[in-house]
DNA sequence: CTATCATAATTTGTATGATAAATATACAAC
DNA sequence: GTTGTATATTTATCATACAAATTATGATAG
């Protein structure tokens, strides 16, 4: 039997989580100070303090020095299950959109050029099934490259889907460690979900080249919004 | 104007990615002790240790009492799947050459634009390797792959590179375990060369369009040839 | 020589106290 | 109402110490 040894500093993590909760601490509303916090739990302020930074670097509250940590999440409900942090390198991610857009722009070409109807009518349904999980507002990777994988499969070139496949799944890894905040924001989703529909009529019509342009011009935002969002939370 | 204004433990959190970026470190590689960390960068235990915090909770590294902290991911282009090799098919080889054709017009393009001076100039040794190689009247299948991998790698995308390198390698395999090598390939060895000989020219003179367009010929010939030698040994 | 085990050295985890720097607050001046 | 200033509060960092766990070392037995 192994007794789970957990750092104090990470007990101290989900306290302060649960306090917040349990408090229903809104957006600006001010944590009690490190030392308050210290004798409440009977730690000392080291580990509250890692603990505080960890909380911060997940973008639940921010600390700021003789101000005191203020709460952040917009929403509590939906709260952070799992702590999300960028630790990806940004350029790596840009190199692997690069990467994405080569390969998936020919695969949407041949998609449309080659694809069954069947091929289509799987791409119609993950299409779908990314409709349906922002209708649920969930966040959707998994139907996103649900979605590209498919259309990468109508390409009927193995070693293509594979490469596709190898980058995608790279790629929602990497987004899982490095989108914090941006995750949400509707009318970007909605823009996504109209690209996504403009890639799935060009396949459906077999307009190779649109089918191109449009994958082309999606993943191109899809970069544009990651450089955007690393911007804005270098200037935060 | 804002004044940048980061917290010294945030600074050292990107010193110490960037450090296990720098080092290449593999998961497995232990970091630098708390104290060498804090005299590496000038500070005290106190940032580097909420740094680590960060880091542990983010999954980059575990730390443990009295082992050191230990890096578990690595960085994205190591978590790179090969494609595994089962058995050539001439189907196979033609889609593999399909990718290739995808990747690496895109890839030769990119280095014309991006490569230095140095990426130019190993790219030209591996043309005059194939040069001497065909001299030897060697098959030259080695060099040949150096002179695509070269390229890829003055696009400086590590991503990309990767990717062709994984293609390359396969392709490689490919027609060494494929029974019809060297399929009359002799005489038109001069043929390659001078299709190498003009890619390389595009990337030297910086023109990406042209170097793109030499590339997709150049693999779409080999593609033809393969192609054709194929037919020919249906039909003998 | 090898393997095993006790011991020492190393390293992280936590505690404590002190100082610096930024912010918040209260209050006076205009 | 606004501005400025003094004071108190609070975080950020430093320095040191010790506990706890792991790793390295070396001795001993076979």
């Amino acid at each position: 039997m192994k007794i789970e040894r957990r750092k104090v500093s990470m007990q101290v993590f989900d306290r302060i989580k649960e306090y917040i909760h349990k408090e229903k601490m809104q957006p600006g509303d001010r944590l009690p100070t490190e030392k308050q916090l210290s004798e409440m739990f009977g730690v000392s302020r080291t580990p509250v303090r890692e603990a505080l930074s960890v909380l911060e670097a997940s973008g639940l509250t921010v600390s700021k020095q003789g101000g005191g940590s203020i709460v952040q999440a917009a929403s509590l409900t939906n709260l952070i299950e799992e702590i999300q942090f960028e630790f990806v390198d940004t350029e790596e991610v840009l190199n692997l959109l690069e990467t994405r857009i080569i390969l998936e722009t020919e695969a949407a070409r041949l998609a449309a050029e080659r694809g069954t109807a069947d091929d289509k009518l799987i791409i119609k349904k993950k299409l779908e099934e990314i409709r349906s999980s922002q209708h649920d507002n969930r966040v959707g990777d998994k139907e996103d490259i649900a979605f590209h994988n498919a259309i990468a499969k109508a390409s009927h070139n193995p070693i293509l889907v594979h490469s596709v496949e190898n980058l995608t799944t790279l790629y929602e890894k990497a987004i899982r460690f490095s989108l914090k905040k941006n995750m949400g924001i509707s009318e970007k989703r909605a823009q996504v979900l109209s690209e996504h529909e403009r890639i799935y009529t060009a396949i459906r019509l077999g307009n190779g080249e649109q089918a191109g342009e449009e994958m082309y011009q999606h993943l191109s935002n899809a970069c544009k919004k990651f450089k955007h969002s690393f911007d804005q939370a270098l200037n935060s």
